[in-house]
RNA sequence: CGCGGGAUGGAGCAGUCUGGAAGCUCGUCGGGCUCAUAACCCGAAGGUCGCAGGUUCAAAUCCUGCUCCCGCAACCA
């Protein structure tokens, strides 16, 4: 009886999450994603090996932590133990959790750098061209866009450094032969054209594979002035992890598992998967991967998360509000397969109330109750079957393929759906057979009993296969029914269920409706505290050392202006007496300005260091008479003045003395 | 002409590749039912599929042009 014979194995990883700080909900959604895959392929019988883990070199990485007053090491261990917690939390059945800084991964980089440098793949050759820093790449002219880092948009300066590089080149024929032929292997397959038109079909260009500007990555151990730059460290994870040695002498794990069968990752690293890591493998002469899906994201209410925007939402939050389950449910069904999903508060709720508490654990809660009810808990057979038994059984035996296809197709969240066309059904049947009523004639208690048998075995059914994406909870209904979740394959069978099996008489709500109003108060209080610890964080970030000996500041001169042109000028005091922050904007706050007797709407990019309640009542220096002018779609009526110091940070211009709003500054 | 994504009943989406009776979930309204977590079941209303042209016997779907929205960027009056 070794399940784990039956199909093969299933080697399957995620994209490791970089360090850099703590994971949103967007993030954890890909490792929920591929809990539930790996758990799917497990129950339908493979030998299931799933890596996931965290990605921690890098100049950025370096930089964060040099800020924080910490080692890079110390502050990846704290990062890589908040992620490793969370992945935890979310119940996810990894079988191995990588980290770039494990001794044993860094030495086989060391090595597969050497081994490609040895066999002429890589070459050492100086850099020069325009380099953007946040994205630690450089560029070409060409590929600037508008003169800045065509990924991020940033500015670029000129650089040159020495540094090693792959050829990629020498491999690019055979990679394009391999994607045509293996239609499968980039999906969705709408990105397949996206790289072969803008990557490969165009000419590859050498990889840069070391840098020198940092030291906090994998030493290029005959050139240590060099480390191993990010992907050749962070992509080779997928074999080093599984005991991949570039001598030869690689693990029984490794030769049993790779190729992987599947890389789960993130629509914006799909280039780096499908392009320059099976080139890798081609130069290691190892087999490519079978398949790489790139997920698309999960948005905040259509826009990015971001933590500057204090709307980022965190596993951790929803977990305690919800249940780990019900944030399983809603990232899985919520995500689509190759559009970026929405997530609010609201559709949370929304999703939890009538999906997993009216219409999944509702229909537990009244089956077993009536299992109670009629007949002290005891669920049998009867064979009093009726015409419309037919219907039920037939929707629940062929669900297991359904999901299956969909899962086959890594379409997650309509094959959930799948299951609940099974409770939904379910449901109907209780209206269709009405066992209230049958209670109530002796003669019908058959009738009722089998009823009864039906509804347990259909649930028992949806349980087991909901087990791949709810564990707790499908694990939970079954035992409430008294029974296990059941074998995949006898999954399109009905009537397993033993005959004669007691429920629990004491049913336990599964997911307990919640009020909109009430979740949306406590999320009010998780954004205020999110805004907390993010000033704080950005505090902690900004130069310590600011009020040593202050240093005046000196600007370029402008030129000389009349009195006249002075004169021209409007200032007043003002007083604000309201204010909100612009919605489309990260950076302004929207002031109603009282001025004398006439109320101004100004619009002022000063969000980062006022908050919209502290400046309401500010007495503020005015300048009146500028023209309008519309900012992020919102009308200015002025400007208020601000003084402004080498860092950027503002400070509003108030009268020394209180001074009446409408006042004028001569 | 910065890059990218999008526009389908009140909300969120599917359908667009491979033209051929506008569909799903939620919400709303009406009805049924009472075993159950004010849950469940049935029914209804609600859309000129962003706009304008074009191709076609036939367009949400293909072609052309335009508008608007969102992310990055910009905006810090």
């Amino acid at each position: 009886m070794c399940k784990k014979c039956e199909k093969g194995k299933y080697y399957m990883t995620t994209a490791i999450a970089y360090t850099s700080g703590k994971p949103h909900i967007g993030n954890t959604y890909e490792i929920v994603l591929a809990d539930s895959i790996a758990r799917f392929k497990r129950q339908e019988g493979y030998d299931v090996y799933f890596q996931t883990g965290t990605d921690e070199h890098g100049q950025k990485i370096q930089e964060k932590a040099e800020k924080l007053g910490k080692k890079p090491q110390e502050f990846v261990d704290e990062v890589a133990g908040e992620v490793k917690r969370i992945w935890d939390r979310m119940n996810s059945s990894y079988d191995s959790f990588v980290r770039t800084t494990d001794k044993d991964h860094e030495e086989q980089v060391a090595k597969i750098f050497k081994k490609l440098y040895d066999q002429g793949d890589i070459y050492k050759g100086a850099y020069e061209g325009m380099y953007c820093t946040p994205c630690e790449s450089f560029w070409t002219e060409s590929q600037l866009v508008d003169g800045k880092c065509p990924d991020c948009g940033r500015e670029v300066r000129p650089a040159k450094e020495e540094a090693y590089f792959f050829k990629m080149s020498k491999y690019a024929d055979r990679l394009i032969a391999h994607i045509n032929s293996h239609p499968e292997f980039i999906q969705p397959v709408s990105r397949k054209n996206e790289m072969m038109n803008n990557f490969l079909l165009p000419g590859l260009q050498d990889l840069c594979v070391s840098r020198t500007s940092f030291d906090w990555g994998v030493t290029v151990g005959f050139d240590p002035k060099h480390v191993v730059y990010v992907w050749l460290d962070a992509l080779t994870n997928y074999i080093t992890k599984i005991g991949y040695d570039a001598e030869g002498n690689s693990t029984e794990l490794f030769n049993k598992n790779w190729p992987a069968d599947l890389h789960l990752i993130g629509k914006d690293i799909i280039r780096f998967h499908t392009i320059y890591w099976p080139i890798f493998l081609m130069a290691l002469d190892l087999p490519l991967p079978k398949q790489i899906f790139g997920h698309p994201w999960l948005l905040q209410g259509g826009e990015k998360m971001s933590k500057s925007k204090g709307n980022v939402i965190y596993a951790d939050d929803m977990a305690d509000l919800f249940g780990v389950d019900a944030t399983r449910y809603f990232v899985l069904h919520e995500m689509p397969f190759d559009n970026d999903g929405i997530i609010t508060w609201e559709l949370v709720v929304e999703r939890l109330n009538s999906d997993l508490a009216n219409i999944l654990g509702n229909l537990v809660n009244r089956t077993i109750s009536m299992c109670n009810k009629y007949f002290g808990g005891v669920v049998a057979k009867t064979g009093a079957e009726e015409p419309v038994d037919g219907e039920l059984k037939a929707v629940v035996t062929a669900a297991r393929d359904k999901v299956k296809a969909k899962m086959d197709d890594l379409r997650v969240a309509d094959a959930i759906s799948e299951v609940f066309t099974v409770l939904r059904r379910s449901n109907k049947y209780i209206d269709e057979t009405e066992p209230w009523v049958l209670a109530k004639d002796e003669e019908k208690k058959g009738r009722l009993g089998e009823v009864l048998y039906n509804l347990t075995e259909s649930i028992t059914v949806a349980a087991s296969l909901l087990h791949s994406f709810l564990p707790e909870s499908a694990e939970k209904i079954v035992a409430q029914l008294n029974t296990k979740i059941r074998d995949f394959e006898s999954l399109n069978q009905f009537g397993l269920y033993e005959s004669g099996n007691k429920v629990t008489d004491q049913p336990e709500i599964l997911f307990a409706r919640l009020d909109v109003k009430e979740v949306m108060e406590k999320v009010e209080e998780i954004r205020k505290a999110q805004c907390m610890e993010f000033e704080a964080e950005q505090r902690a970030m900004g130069e310590a050392p600011e009020h040593e000996e202050e240093a005046g500041i000196d600007l370029e001169p402008k030129a000389e202006i009349t009195y006249d042109d002075f004169m021209k000028m409007q200032f007043q005091v003002g007083e604000v007496i309201a204010c909100e922050a612009v919605s489309k904007s990260k950076k302004l706050l929207c002031s109603q300005v009282r001025i004398g007797s006439q109320v101004k709407q100004i619009v002022s990019g000063i969000r980062k260091y006022y908050s919209p309640e502290e400046m309401v009542g500010k007495k503020v220096m005015v300048l009146v008479n500028l023209k309008p002018a519309k900012l992020a779609g919102v009308l200015s009526e002025g400007m208020l003045l601000c003084a402004e110091d080498e860092t950027g940070a503002l400070a509003l211009m108030t009268p020394e003395k209180n001074m009446p709003a409408g006042a004028e500054i001569c």
